[in-house]
DNA sequence: CGTTTTTTTTGACCGAGGTCAAGGCCCCCA
DNA sequence: TGGGGGCCTTGACCTCGGTCAAAAAAAACG
């Protein structure tokens, strides 16, 4: 299935922030993130940013889930990353002949929404540390990898990205994370390579773990 | 092509802040939203909650787009509504020998992402005042009839609602309102009647009132 | 490797908005 | 039509997190 998508995708790899063009030419696009991550962002007037999902590997875009073009963007937060690109027309040929391919990208689009319900409820309705914390836990499930004395992960963010992901400031972020040093539940080594040596310490700080972990789960069985 | 699916669904009456079953028996579930307004909400331990989502007539949920069913719920906000629920597998039958239908549920679907990710952008990037202006300029589109001296809209939800809705407190809420009553850019009569005598200054205090209107120019257009 | 640039960290200070409490206004219903 | 109870409003106070600035640590680069 992926196989007949990539012979009619344009292979595309971005640096970090390079924009990807949400439409081509009137038609809508669809992109197929493969390695790296990408942010769908927001930006006022005012110089503010708000990062509004994060795509990780295996997730799929569509321009229609933009608001609207003038305000919003999707670039690379990763210092590399590859995606691949269909117009949307080619895309729903593709689909028509192969209903695998329809609720495949169904379930995808879907978890999507969800995603984004749940970043709603984060960043509405809980404080600092805690948004912190449920950032981590959702980073650590989706890109973790067990070692000796915990999970090892690479945060594929500046501090400035994640402060604009979880509508805090990068001084703030910075402040919480050595906090959890500090406690021991992190240790970092280089700017972003951390190890939790405590997921329990961790998940007991973002009130929306179990969430999180539901909401992970449902995109690996999709895939 | 309503009709159809009226004659397969449950027609429901909900009363203000009874829940919906997000599920029947393992089987996803449908809702279309036909009079009132619906909110999608999610609970926290400790008693706070957030509105993610308003549903107001027209709009379609299924149960796919909650994070977690044990988190959110969904509920009537206004004193009464009515809702016609289908289970997934018979909407899916009517859908799948109705393309009419299955585009226009995608595009609502899609319309629904776009509201959330809208949604993040205002409490994520903007400032109290702001997000009260852009909630008025999104119901004021929604709902508003013009009238002599302005727009005239009834607000669906208590001032608490709103609250949880925008990621405020119904305090400030309040506050904000009184000022925006002071200045005359709006007047009220009861408690949810509003006539917005100045609807230029109201989008002049939303960054986002351009996307809010080309998102309910293209919801309109779907219906 | 040493130098330059960029990102992160940390402290001191400040302000928007949350919290608490009291009072007033609406709306419902007998 | 007159209580009564739930919303709404407003003020006083306080806290969390934003802002600014300076130093330290990583990364980039010749």
């Amino acid at each position: 299935m992926l196989s007949s998508i990539h012979s009619r995708a344009v292979t595309i790899r971005p640096r970090r922030y390079q924009k990807l063009a949400v439409a081509c030419e009137a038609d809508e696009v669809v992109y197929f993130v493969r390695a790296g991550a990408l942010a769908l962002s927001a930006g006022l007037p005012n110089g503010r940013r708000q990062i509004l999902s994060i795509l990780y590997p295996g997730d799929v875009f569509r321009s229609a889930l933009t608001p609207s073009p003038a305000l919003t963007g999707l670039s690379a937060v990763t210092a590399s990353a590859e995606v691949w690109r269909l117009r949307w027309p080619t895309f729903e040929a593709l689909a028509a002949g192969d209903s695998a391919l329809q609720q495949l990208f169904d379930s995808l689009i879907t978890d999507q929404a969800a995603r984004l319900a749940m970043h709603i409820a984060i960043i509405g309705s809980l404080g600092a540390d805690e948004r912190v914390a449920s950032f981590l836990v959702e980073i650590a499930l989706r890109l973790g990898a067990p070692v000796a004395g915990g999970i090892a992960f690479e945060i594929p963010l500046t501090r400035t990205d994640i402060a604009d992901y979880l509508a805090l400031n990068a001084d703030t972020v910075s402040r919480i994370m050595s906090r959890l040093r500090a406690k021991g539940v992190l240790a970092q080594s280089g700017r972003s390579l951390m190890i939790c040596r405590d997921m329990k310490a961790l998940e007991s700080q973002s009130p929306f773990s179990a969430a999180l972990q539901q909401i992970c789960a449902r995109a690996r069985r999709a895939r």
